[in-house]
RNA sequence: CGCGGGGUGGAGCAGUUCGGAAGCUCGUCGGGCUCAUAACCCGAAGGUCGCAGGUUCAAAUCCUGCCCCCGCAACCA
């Protein structure tokens, strides 16, 4: 009989930067459950990769000084040697740059557009020439350009877009007639509500304004849009065709049976995308998933807090396993999981040291100590046994039960419950008391053949999550992978087997103290402070000993320095800028001119207590607008690692204007 | 009134759909055991389930109002 097939994918990283830890725990999901839909006897094809197209790569590859093609090949590489650091068993690792992807995307374009789904509009709006942008009334700032201030004009721009309101009544039917579509459900009335029901718009699937893109090949000045891009990698990757020429793997995977994603992007997943399937005549995929997120334990990751988390660090550390582990275990269903190292350091000591490690360390220790390492089952049973099989055998049950819900850190929890079985198992049992008497060595015997049985259906089980522990443990007790029909049978492992002489320590146990103390030093600071007892004060007196280092910046030339103008202002005025959490709104004399700033510091100062302060102001930097308040320069300020923040004043009482140098 | 998520013993979370004895992991304390990676097993302490009202025989769960935290976005120039 063939196998079903079960096409799965993630959602493709951006290439951007280096994916840190919350990026990785995507393929990481991914993967488990790939995994186990194999070890249940689907056909899977695993599909991820990467986006590479758009702007923000155009101006990044710019600032880097290569090109976008050059940029993206590193990027690209990068993220595919984490996610093959990570043990990840994707089958295709499809880019947007692949040429077959993008002659794909065209065609499509094409077809949209001659089918009457894309039409030829115009972005119209007031235009800025120098500024090459355009504003809505609403934005303009005394009529004229918020970023610059001069006269915009009324103008209008080229550009392509799709009439999503034609399929919008399809797809609320469809969404309405398949409640799983959208998973978890919490998130289809968040769709239905805010998108579909008030009317979709027409979106626009065409940009003019940069190039780094795939180019619409009637009209080459624009390129795709880059959603339309990178979400029609999910059937160009296997071999879609818009002419009708699609290959037998499309054939066979399509529809997807799981679309894997951030929860950020479900709009884009479940709204978009099956849009543009309708229109292409293509069946929608039956699943979307959208996963929490990973956060660190103080909140944001910033980069100028250094304290960014990458996989490669962490396996560093960790091991690969023990950071699969973590990410899986820790990430409820629904709601965002936290990571830090010292939680790491507690789950990797606690889970994988004491439980499991020690449990496999013990049972071959007992069994070289009392048999020479020869597992025999010499039947000699008593009720206390019948627990353990119970638990064993209703193990992969209850796992399967979970990953059919894709609930994988509840499945993960499953297979501890049988290892912590088999610990309370040897305190029932007390082998060390049996070995004491000569006649209770059968009985002995068939104790350590129970426990080596229930390691080998626990190990089986943690393939798809921890695949090399796995094997580890496996090989240790000389066992074999069962498959999930063979772990409803208790007794399979053959009397008289040998475990290994010499237990290797699986996962050893670490200091949290001492973790910390080394990533502090390796990554240059505190990668988080200890909650509670004087954590604050203590870290603030250690700030204020060892001075903080920050990210070094590329050296300038005085040159350089001196295009930049500082001057000393006066505060003369300042009020809360409404309807923003971070701004208040000055107006600072320089010299004899008042001038209006905006800065995001309303949680550090209150409007009082900066009038009449002198302050250090930047006076050459191109006006802005925030919160739709022009913003004539910036003001200077030092921050902490906490971001605390203190306006810079002169020492001594300066005139306003004086230039500072 | 921008969108969204959250506030449950010291920490991290489940439970809220469809009211019905407050649960899990870690930590702490006490005990047991000694095969093992100071590991394992048992027990205990510790919670006004953010606040205030309301509905109900019964509310963490339903309703109303409020407070606080966090993402995203706008606006950390």
């Amino acid at each position: 009989m063939a196998k079903k097939p079960y096409y799965m994918t993630t959602a493709i990283a951006y290439t951007s930067g280096k994916p840190h830890i919350g990026n990785t725990y995507e393929i990481v999901l991914a993967d488990s459950i790939a995994r186990y839909r194999r070890e249940q006897g689907y056909d899977v094809f695993f599909q991820t990769g990467t986006d590479e197209h758009g702007q923000k790569i155009e101006l990044k590859a710019e600032e880097a000084g290569v090109t976008p093609r050059e940029f993206v090949d590193n990027v690209a590489k990068e993220i595919r040697r984490i996610w093959d650091l990570m043990d990840t068993s994707y089958d295709k690792f499809i880019r947007t740059t692949d040429a077959d992807h993008e002659i794909q995307i065209q065609k499509m374009f094409k077809k949209f557009y001659e089918q009457g789904d894309i039409y030829k509009g115009y972005y119209e709006g007031l235009y800025c020439t120098p500024c090459e942008a355009f504003f809505t009334e609403s934005q303009l700032v005394d009529g004229k350009c918020p970023d610059c201030g001069r006269e915009v004009k009324p103008a209008k721009e080229e550009a392509y877009f799709f009439k999503m309101s034609k399929y919008a009544p399809a797809l609320i039917e469809h969404i309405n007639a398949h409640p799983e579509f959208i998973q978890p459900v919490s998130r289809k009335n968040e769709m239905m509500n805010n998108f579909l029901l008030p009317g979709l718009q027409d979106l626009c699937v065409s940009r003019t304004s940069f190039k780094w893109g795939i180019p619409v090949d009637f009209d080459p000045k624009h390129v795709v849009y880059v959603w339309l891009d990178a979400l029609s990698n999910y059937i160009t990757g296997i071999g879609y065709d818009c002419d009708g020429e699609s290959s037998d793997q499309f054939k066979k995977y399509w529809p997807a049976d799981l679309h894997l994603i951030g929860k950020d992007i479900i709009r884009f997943h479940t709204i978009y995308w099956p849009i543009f399937l309708m229109a292409l005549g293509v069946p929608l995929p039956k699943q979307v998933f959208g996963h929490p997120w990973l956060l660190q334990g103080d909140g944001k990751m910033s980069k100028s807090k250094g304290n960014v988390l990458y996989a490669d660090d962490l396996v560093d550390y960790f091991g690969v396993d023990a950071v699969r582990y973590f990410v899986l275990h820790e990430m409820p269903f629904d709601n965002d999981g936290v990571i830090s190292w010292e939680l790491l350091v507690e789950r990797l000591n606690s889970d994988l040291a004491n439980t499991l490690g020690n449990l496999v360390n013990r049972t071959i220790s007992m069994s070289n100590k009392y048999f020479g390492g020869v597992v025999e089952n010499t039947g000699v049973a008593e009720p206390v046994d019948e627990e353990l099989k119970k638990v064993a055998c209703e193990a992969a049950d209850k796992v399967s039960a979970k990953m059919d819900e894709l609930r994988v850190a509840d499945a993960i929890s499953e297979i501890f419950v049988l290892f912590k079985r088999c610990n309370k198992y040897i305190d029932e049992t007390m082998p060390w008391a049996l070995a004491k008497d000569e006649a209770k060595k059968p009985r002995l015997a068939t104790v350590l053949y129970n426990l080596v049985e229930g390691i080998c259906m626990g190990a089986s089980l943690l393939e798809s999550f921890m695949p090399s522990t796995s094997k580890k443990i496996l090989a240790q007790v000389n066992g074999t992978k069962r498959s999930l029909d063979e772990l409803k049978t208790f007794g399979l492992y053959p009397s008289g087997g040998k475990v290994t002489e010499k237990p290797e320590i699986l996962f050893a146990r670490l200091d949290v103290n001492e973790v910390l103390k080394d990533v502090e030093e390796k990554f240059g600071k505190p990668a988080e402070e200890n909650a509670g007892e004087a954590g604050n004060a203590e870290a603030a007196g250690n700030a204020e000993a060892a001075g903080m280092d920050v990210e070094a910046k590329p050296e300038v030339s005085i040159e350089d320095f001196g295009k930049l103008q500082f001057q000393v202002g006066e505060v003369v005025a300042c009020e809360a800028v409404k309807k923003s959490k971070k701004l208040l709104c000055f107006q600072v004399k320089v010299g004899s001119r008042v001038r209006q700033i905006v800065s995001g510091i309303k949680a550090h100062y209150t409007p009082e207590e900066v009038v009449g302060k002198k302050v250090m102001v930047i006076t050459n930097l191109k006006p802005a607008k925030l919160a739709g308040l022009l913003s004539e320069g910036m003001l200077l300020c030092a921050e902490d690692a906490e971001g605390n923040l203190a306006l810079m004043t002169p020492d001594k009482d300066m005139p306003s204007g004086a230039e500072i140098c």
